[in-house]
DNA sequence: TTCATTTTTTACCAATTCGCATAAAAATAT
DNA sequence: ATATTTTTATGCGAATTGGTAAAAAATGAA
């Protein structure tokens, strides 16, 4: 009962790396901007089969947000596991953020910074789910910096101290998707990561 | 020589009165979601007269954001002349903004951010212009923070310390534009700015 | 072969988009 | 009054939008 030979005619298109494109054309023109000829155009399939496979355009907007944050979370955990400390840690984090949002990564060529903070955020007032959505997603990079702050800085701080410096660092976060949307370099941004972990974190918090 | 008696049919409409629902309209939808017809029922004008008076929508867009920007300026400046020392100022101004962002000033009553955060960004990688446009906007706050933090350090710090404490707290700006969108109280982000600032310029500063 | 099933393709739909051309209206100048 | 000038109002038009209906194609099952 595993792969029971389907019936009909066969697919001629990968759903990953479809929904990788339409993630890249949602990711440059944000959600408005983005119609479903571009999207058709771009994943070499036609308005009818894109929506028998993904349903309408905000369902498949809604599903690129979620597969991006999924992507991105594991991308940046993993950056930050190469290190240990919670200043280096977040440096290292920062850092593969940036590579990220600059287009550095194999997510995507293009330096359009984050793709919920870039897009989901503008179209936040206008629909209850995507602002739903995009406060599930600063949460979540709250709790993710917050647990790493927790777990590295043992006791040094009060949970209260974990959590303000956690949504500090998320702040800082979001500045630099915006300013690598504005066309901002990967080495001056990270310059000034760095230096503003050493002020949220310094090195000298007993790590 | 001053007014000389317009010739033709009066206008019935205030140009500044005008720009400032049309800018509210592209405030909480942003640039590509904003249609003509939505701004037209917004100001009471109908399209021909909004296009004569005002150009294009991206005619109309830009003059907007640089309206923004000169109004938030003069708002935030004026906030940041009501203490002394670069700690209280910087949480002043910083404060003021937050009002602003969450829908507490004159310039709107809605919680959506900063206008060019929110909206001018999403629109940069399609358009040269509206990317410039975002780059000035970035810049101006930059040096803003910069003089600010010059002027009342005088010495204390080196000019590359300067200009990377205000990108610091520009990026926390940013941050906090983005949480004000996604419906974040204004009194969680203040408290959240005020101990950014401590930071980032603390108070032991000899200030 | 014939049928059932699934996907692809073509074509269409009603609604909306931005911009403009043209006409009507409201004021001043002569 | 008549003309001139400026703004407003009506309405068109070509293009694009998201979505779908219907037919054609490609597979496995019988």
């Amino acid at each position: 009962m595993k792969t029971e030979t389907k019936r009909g005619r066969p697919r001629k298109f990968d759903e990953d790396v479809t929904l990788d494109r339409v993630m890249q054309v949602f990711w440059r023109n944000g959600y408005a901007a983005t119609s479903l000829d571009q999207i058709a155009e771009a994943t070499g399939l036609n308005r009818p089969s894109l929506y028998a496979a993904f349903g309408s355009k905000k369902d498949m907007y809604l599903n690129v947000i979620s597969r991006f944050a999924d992507r991105m979370h594991v991308y940046l955990a993993e950056a930050g596991h190469q290190t240990a400390g919670a200043n280096p840690r977040l440096k290292a984090i920062l850092t593969a953020a940036i590579d990220l949002y600059t287009g550095q990564t194999d997510l995507t060529d293009a330096p359009y910074g984050c793709l919920a903070i870039s897009t989901l955020q503008t179209e936040s007032p206008r629909d209850a789910e995507f602002k739903e959505a995009l406060t599930v997603v600063i949460a979540r990079m709250d709790k993710g910096f917050a647990s790493l702050i927790r777990h590295e800085t043992r006791g040094s701080m009060t949970e209260q101290e974990v959590c303000t410096a956690a949504q500090h660092l998320a702040l800082i976060l979001h500045g630099l998707s915006i300013r690598a949307r504005a066309g901002e370099t990967p080495d001056v941004l990270k310059r000034l990561a760095e230096s503003a972990v050493d002020k949220i974190i310094p090195l000298s918090n007993g790590n």
